[in-house]
RNA sequence: GCGAUCAUAGCUCAACUGGCAGAGCACAGGACUGUGACUCCUGGGGUUACCGGUUCAAGCCCGGUUGGUCGCCCCA
């Protein structure tokens, strides 16, 4: 026999989890659509060179490839690969489309990603991205900046895992910053960037040891500097922005990023976005190189060791592999297989109550018909009902519901036939009642 | 790609220094002649991941293989 097993790193779940999933997945899809976003979905698979143009080596190591059995006998390189985020599909999209889509194009994408992970808690190698996107044609307004944070907070407001923090920075300011401070490269920031992502987890000194290798080669006394302003850029909007002003710092790129992240707080305010929910914190970079402006990382409050659950940004020009017109876009992306494993493992997440409101039996063979007849009649007034298949023990039907979570049995035999009434269990309650068998689903209804 | 750790019934785990491979849960049947969830009884289930070695004797000791898990890197 062949051991039945999944492969590490994918999540299947039993059918009142799933109801469960599928209902935290409804009420993001629902917070999306009440800003006006729209749905579109991708194929799971895309062309080789479409998928990697951007992606650069780290990701490239983590992606699948798809290919058939005949190609790979002929030693071909593979034609397909599995996508590993939404938004390079959404890159292709766009400039795909491009002459019959309405911009500032917003979509919303709620699919499953791939990626070629080493086994590790809560790291999935198939997992659900729920992404919005606004991508606009030459230009996009700061004030998409700050309207990304506004969805979010609606969507895990309504979500209902207690409090949460919306952590917002921009890579302008970092890489002005980084730039005064000796990196003086594209390459020596986006690895500095690195490092001082890793702050929070890490600690100072590591970051210290990164930031003076080789391969950034910083000075102490800016890195002084760099994580003296780490440490006062974190937190309260107002307070830091104050703080902000008040430092000198003699770059273009920084006071540009000092600018918009006052404009897109001062609009994440005005669009009703529960103040204690937004904070700015500089020492959040992001790994990916794509973004260039606003960048946002969301934790619970409650569950900081989840990480992360819901990150992105602003990039100034991500379909340009695929178009020569220029498409700024900003956007956000929950990961919505990890926060639901992490919260279910922190018992947050209850099994939803089977939908089926009654189970139907069947004791008596010569009743059958009309059992069948009083399924469809519930059916007919709104209710799910499963109904028994042929005529059985009544003990191993009651088994069955109470097992799968039906809260209602239906019994009607002889003994049932001859009071001229339906007994109605209550399963969940223990208790169980004669009932007209005319007043059977409003009396089912009632209790629900 | 690197490191650590583990592998016994469908699941969770026992088995002393190497000495007859067990329990709970789950499943099936019964106690209960139309009544689940509680209680009691009975039953099926195993090449102890795989291959080799040491030994009178290996689940246990040694070597290898495969796989899982947890970290690093990176990320949702």
């Amino acid at each position: 026999m062949i051991q039945p097993r999944t492969p590490p790193g994918t999540l299947e779940l039993l059918p009142r989890d799933q109801l469960a999933f599928q209902r935290m997945q409804q009420t993001i899809r629902e917070g999306f659509e009440r800003f006006g976003f729209l749905p579109v979905e991708t194929p799971v698979f895309e062309y080789s060179d479409v998928l990697l143009t951007k992606s650069g080596g780290e990701t490239e190591k983590q992606v699948y490839f798809l290919q058939s059995t005949g190609a790979l006998k002929e030693g071909k390189a593979p034609e397909l690969a599995l996508r590993f985020d939404l938004t390079v599909p959404l890159a292709r999209y766009v400039a795909q489309y491009e002459n019959q889509l309405a911009f500032p194009f917003r979509r919303y994408q709620i699919q499953r990603v791939y990626r070629g992970e080493r086994n590790q808690r809560g790291r999935y190698r198939e997992f659900y991205q729920c992404d919005i996107d606004v991508v606009g044609k030459d230009t996009l307004p700061l004030a998409y900046d700050a309207e990304m944070p506004a969805v979010i907070a609606e969507v895990f407001r309504a979500l209902d895992f207690g409090p949460f923090t919306i952590r917002i920075n921009n890579r302008k300011l970092l890489n002005g910053l980084l730039r005064g401070a000796g990196a003086d490269t594209p390459e020596k920031r986006a690895a500095a960037l690195r490092e001082i992502d890793k702050l929070e987890k890490a600690g100072e000194q590591k970051v210290r040891d990164g930031l003076t290798g080789p391969e950034i080669a910083m000075a102490p006394e800016a890195i002084d500097k760099l994580l003296g302003f780490m440490r006062v850029g974190k937190g309260d909007p107002a307070v830091v922005l104050a703080e902000l002003a008040k430092l000198d710092v003699n770059d273009e790129l920084f006071k540009q990023g000092v600018a918009e992240l006052n404009t897109v707080i001062e609009q994440v305010g005005a669009l009703g976005v529960p103040s204690g929910t937004v904070a700015i914190d500089l020492s959040i970079a992001r790994g990916l190189d794509y973004y260039t402006g606003t960048i946002y990382e969301t934790v619970l409050n409650d569950f900081p060791g989840i990480g992360s659950v819901c990150s992105g940004g602003r990039y100034d020009d991500l379909a340009g592999l695929y178009t020569k017109s220029k498409l700024p876009g900003v956007g956000l992306s929950i990961g919505l297989t990890r926060l639901f494993f992490q919260l279910q493992e922190a018992g947050k997440i209850k099994p939803v109550e089977n939908p089926c409101a009654a189970y139907v039996t069947i004791v008596d063979p010569e009743l059958g018909a009309e059992c069948r007849a009083m399924a469809t009649e519930l059916r007919q007034a709104g209710l799910n009902v499963e109904l028994a298949a042929e005529a059985g023990k009544l003990g191993k039907q009651l088994k069955y519901a109470e097992k799968v979570g039906i809260r209602f049995a239906v019994i009607y035999a002889s003994q049932e036939k001859a009071r001229g009434a339906v007994q109605l269990k209550d399963l969940r309650q223990n208790s169980q009642r004669d009932v007209p068998r005319t007043e059977l689903a409003a009396a089912i209804k009632s209790t629900t």
